[in-house]
DNA sequence: GTCCAGGGAATCA
DNA sequence: TGATTCCATGGA
């Protein structure tokens, strides 16, 4: 029988006082965590599906695993009681289940301390107000440590291409090679292993609707199978750079997915800073001020980056873009 | 109808 | 090497 799990962050600590959930899933490093008409947010992660719940003083997140019982509803009617009103119910800072604690801690990469990387960033940038105003904007982010087998399919997926749809096109792959997992009798499914990928066929990632990128997911499954790039050895390189390099050998990888990859994954390198059009837009409209943002440098921005973000680039980047694309609308 | 979206690969200079 | 062009799709 499936089994409630629940975890609760405890806002009162030092280090977890600005973490915001809307924040952190709609800064654009994650695509299947979607916001409920109560506010909370609902997201499959690996096996589990999670509801996440906010308020002034903590996050509660109830997490329910697919273990093959289709019979769950007694156990979607508990989750369901579980909101804002009566969350007082649940002690504070607190879980009923190790792994699942375990599993929250480094899925929201909580045992790094984003206060000490902000004060950081600052101290390198003292008279730099755009990118105080951008951390203050966005310090309730906290860079995700998804799996590198997930990032690498939705980050190919997300080439020339807008959020809405990246995220309906990766839930469509879900649904039809992903496990069903029922949350108050509502179904969701979990993101597709290799193997489930294996035998699917260019025409088929085109009817889910990928367009021009159903050539590279179906290259890329390919050279993930045949070990041509050998995801699970990545882990073992030491420097940043060797690991680009391999992400840049599969097809629909360049350097922009690459990068981001590498920072939203569990390979967690804060050292790369992605350049797509809003990174540029931003660091043009601060920094270099060019009249065609769409001629600025790719390698300037690199520098400039480097200089004054240096190994934390990846999260000033992230403050950023949020901040930049947030003021648009 | 036109433009744009968390770009990459192919092609050209 | 560096710049241009093409690539599906759907929403504004």
């Amino acid at each position: 029988m499936s089994k409630i799990m629940q975890c609760t962050i405890d806002k009162n600590i030092e280090k977890f006082k600005d973490i915001s959930l809307k924040q952190t899933f709609e800064c654009g490093q994650c695509f299947r965590w979607n916001i409920q008409p109560d506010e909370s947010y609902i997201g499959v992660v690996e096996e589990y599906v999670i509801k996440a719940v906010e308020t002034e003083k903590k996050i509660i997140f109830t997490g329910i695993k697919n273990d093959e019982d289709r019979n769950v509803d007694k156990i979607s009617d508990k989750v369901k009681s579980i909101n804002k009103a009566e969350c007082s119910e649940f002690p504070e800072y607190s879980s009923n289940n190790e792994n699942f604690e375990n599993f929250i801690i480094n899925y929201f990469d909580l045992k790094n301390d984003y206060g000490k990387f902000q004060s950081e960033l600052i101290r390198k940038n003292p008279t730099d107000k755009y990118l105080k105003e951008s951390i203050e904007y966005g310090k309730g982010i906290r860079l995700l440590n998804q799996n590198l087998w997930e990032m690498i399919i939705s980050f190919i997926i997300s080439a020339n291409n807008n959020i809405p749809r990246i995220k309906g096109i990766i839930e469509k792959l879900s649904k039809k090679y992903g496990n069903e997992i029922i949350l108050e009798g509502k179904k969701y499914y979990t993101f597709p292993k290799l193997e489930d990928l294996k035998d699917v066929t260019i025409e088929e990632y085109r009817e889910l609707g990928a367009g021009f990128r159903d050539k590279r997911l179906y290259k890329t499954v390919n050279q993930i199978i045949s070990k041509e790039v050998d995801i699970n050895k990545i882990y073992n390189y030491e420097n940043t750079q060797k690991i680009q390099e391999e992400l840049l050998k599969l097809s629909g990888v360049g350097p922009k997915v690459a990068d981001c990859i590498l920072l939203f994954s569990n390979l967690k390198r804060l050292d790369v800073f992605p350049v797509d059009v809003w990174v540029r837009r931003v660091m043009n409209d601060l920094y270099i001020h060019n009249n065609d943002e769409n001629k600025v440098n790719k390698k300037e921005i690199l520098d400039l980056a480097n200089k004054k973000f240096g190994e934390i680039q990846g999260l000033a980047q992230q403050y950023l873009f949020y901040w930049r694309r947030e003021k648009e609308s």
